[in-house]
DNA sequence: CAGATCCATGCCCGAACGGTATCAATGGGG
DNA sequence: CCCCATTGATACCGTTCGGGCATGGATCTG
């Protein structure tokens, strides 16, 4: 039932050494008992891993993907537990997760200023995960956009983003300056949240195929320059809002110090005109003109 | 030594009822083998995970951190397991790696359509990463950025960035419409490579505030559009080259055609004039400026 | 103060792990 | 062509570890 991380690193030696004699030497064990571990393993995944001949070793498809694996579960497994020990010794630790886009390094900056004890990590959000990660442990607090689900978090507003339409160069409407709402009746506008693309420069893809159309925030758009997209505002949508999250659950700890301060440093340069968004309208309408003509 | 992932099971069933018989009932074991586990666990790792009194069960801060960590863990390695298994079956897969900015779904595609059997992961590279990932089997093709090392790999080059220099607004030099390497003689320019700071967002946070500039790949800047930030071409840089790289010793399964097929799609496109950092040179002086008169 | 609740401890059994001795198959050298 | 070295598999054995049951000790409640 569970992966038994012993036998995968007896498997792993054996797929580097392909040979289990110098395996075993390697693992300061006796060559039958990595035999009988390595058997055992096996038959718990339940496929082959090695074709094995008395004089030679070779790792089948499974095998080349399990020690694939390997390679990439251990490193993750030695950093956790690392984690777990700082965390004993009394090292704090705040995972801050933010949607593509939006910036976090002025809050994370005026945080370490006044918490220097305090390790952070980053962890940049897949453009569909919202909330998610906030809630399964991944992260401690996010910066993300709405819509997502509230429920069990506590959420501050911390500005609003302007929509763009994204359409192909040769759409009817791609020399317009700018879209209304009512341009965009009956337009086959793609939903980023039903469609599971792997990642959104498919969307844009499907997008420049004629496939449809799409809202997105403007600082998403930014990222994909594509000279068959166009990117006009839509002076009427609706803004999205973005938002810092945290686990109500989290009473303790740095998070509540981090929204603090976070909502501080974000309130004041709202207050300088500096918000994400707002500022950068005038470029996303010459990042579409300049793309329509290209 | 290795983390036993059924202790681990254990002690998050104990975390999240709160409770041990509870948690025993849910884990179909009985609750003085649950007691034993968790305290050997607690021996293992060398640090005490809960502060029990008879009548509550509370997490220390190890423990809340191991909880995160194990939410982290389970799905990773329950979805490694369902990998391996799909590959026992015959289901082959490629994780293809790629530097930020640059853009895999052209070759992707095409891949796909001629591969259909073959399941593809696409696996965001950060900004200091480049070969690392191809070499401990994290990934299987990479679209990287020179300078990396190229032991071992199967190296095509598939294009060239030019590189733009960032300065703060502020920079003598922020006016002018491109520089020359002349002009940043004696500039103190910021190594990416030595620092290792977590995020390109800290770079460009040195770069605002005046402690240097940096030369970084056009497509890159691009995607950190910055108020206080401008950025220059440099006429007479080198370009950065990208390349298609995957291990020397992939000589089997589906990674030699999806080089062969990235390749020709990628030669296509460079041919129309599309290719990548060519085509948006006007974009980034035009970014530049737009950066530096606000 | 008595009882209920809950985690810890002691003891037992079976399964799993690791070691040594040995077998069987394969490939190279004379 | 045969012999022997090499290598992985099997057999058997002692020890450790996981799990169950019975019970103890501590704490909250009525």
């Amino acid at each position: 039932m569970d992966l038994d991380l012993r036998k995968l690193r007896y498997f792993v030696a054996v797929a580097e050494h392909r040979h289990f004699g110098r395996a075993a030497q390697a693992l300061f064990i006796a060559q039958p008992v990595l035999s009988r571990q390595i058997r055992a393993f096996e038959q718990e995944l339940g496929c082959l891993l090695l074709t094995r001949t008395t004089r030679s070793v070779e790792l089948t498809a499974a095998g080349r993907q399990l020690y694939d694996e390997a390679r990439r579960i251990t490193p993750v497994v030695a950093a956790a537990l690392r984690r777990v020990q700082e965390a004993d010794r009394g090292e704090q630790r705040l995972v801050v997760a933010f949607s593509p886009g939006l910036h976090v390094s002025d809050a994370i900056r005026a945080f370490t200023a006044r918490h220097p004890d305090v390790a952070i990590d980053v962890f940049p959000l897949r453009w569909w995960e919202q909330d998610a990660p906030l809630r399964d442990g991944r992260a401690h607090v996010g910066f993300l956009r709405r819509p997502f689900d509230d429920a069990g978090l506590r959420t501050v507003p911390i500005g609003r983003e302007r929509k763009v339409a994204c359409l192909p160069v040769t759409h009817p409407l791609a020399g317009r300056p700018a879209l209304t709402t009512a341009d965009l009746d009956g337009e086959p506008v793609l939903d980023v949240r039903r469609l599971r693309m792997s990642s959104l420069e498919e969307k844009f893809e499907l997008i420049a195929s004629g496939q449809g159309l799409a809202l997105v925030p403007l600082s998403v758009a930014g990222w994909y320059p594509r000279p068959d997209v166009v990117y006009l505002p839509v002076t009427d949508a609706l803004p999205v809002e973005t938002c810092l999250a945290a686990p109500e659950a989290d009473g303790a700890g740095p998070v509540p110090a981090f929204l603090d301060i976070a909502t501080e440093v974000l309130r004041r340069r709202d207050g300088e005109g500096r918000q994400d968004g707002r500022q950068r309208d005038g470029a996303a309408r010459q990042d579409g003109r300049r793309s329509g003509r290209s």
